[in-house]
DNA sequence: CTATCTTGCTTTGACATTCTAGGCATCAAG
DNA sequence: CTTGATGCCTAGAATGTCAAAGCAAGATAG
């Protein structure tokens, strides 16, 4: 039985999470939703990545987390981009960029 | 100390080998030439990555080997695209269509 | 002739990342 | 009272890439 082809290339998680956040602070529950209406349903982050990922980017200091309650009351770890944070998405685009132009070649090669 | 970002994201390998193997078989060491130049010297891909992915890619049905001798008389391990190699490389080229179009809407997200 | 470089294939282990699958808690709605 | 949505977390499996090493043959330079 053929696995289902992952949703998301291994590297590119962290760019994703990044960016969302740049539109705001957001708690992980809403990082998920906001990653998939932003991409326009495209993009489907599992839970068990995404936790795992933002403890991750939090240790690099590149969002720090606070609990807060959100607009219904409820608790909820809210996690905001940090300076650095805000550099690595720039870094991380950037890369981004140069790998799709660098496959963009590889298609024209003749 | 920061390990260097690779080259390469998880998933894109297969896509590049069997498309440089679209433009006619070639022996490993030599698609690894094959695609540094197609990609404009942008993409290196190890020895340690490309043996492993083109045995993988082989137990797929993807390519088939067989040893002759190069250009300078030689021996080295002759790869070929299968028909299924050809449509694997659709698929993912489709796929991989798909992720730069999903994160490009991220790109443009308010 | 012998040291080094390039070509060529292979294997090992380390490493990072994502996913599946589960658990737990709260709250609203039926 | 049961179900679904919201919310967090973890363990383990699977995957794929890379660094590093070894082996071999031929070319080239000294």
């Amino acid at each position: 039985m053929p696995k289902t082809k992952a949703d998301l290339l291994q590297g590119t998680l962290d760019m994703l999470i990044l960016k969302a956040l740049a539109l705001g602070p957001l708690h992980g529950y809403g990082i998920i939703q906001r990653i998939r209406q932003m991409s326009g349903e495209m993009l489907a982050v599992e839970q068990g990545s995404l936790y795992p990922a933002l403890y991750r980017i939090e240790q690099r200091d590149w969002v720090t987390a606070k609990w807060d309650v959100n607009e219904t009351g409820r608790n909820a770890k809210f996690y905001s981009l940090t300076a650095a944070g805000r550099k690595q998405l720039g870094i991380e685009e950037a890369s981004w960029d140069r790998l799709v132009l660098a496959i963009s070649k590889m298609r024209q090669a003749t």
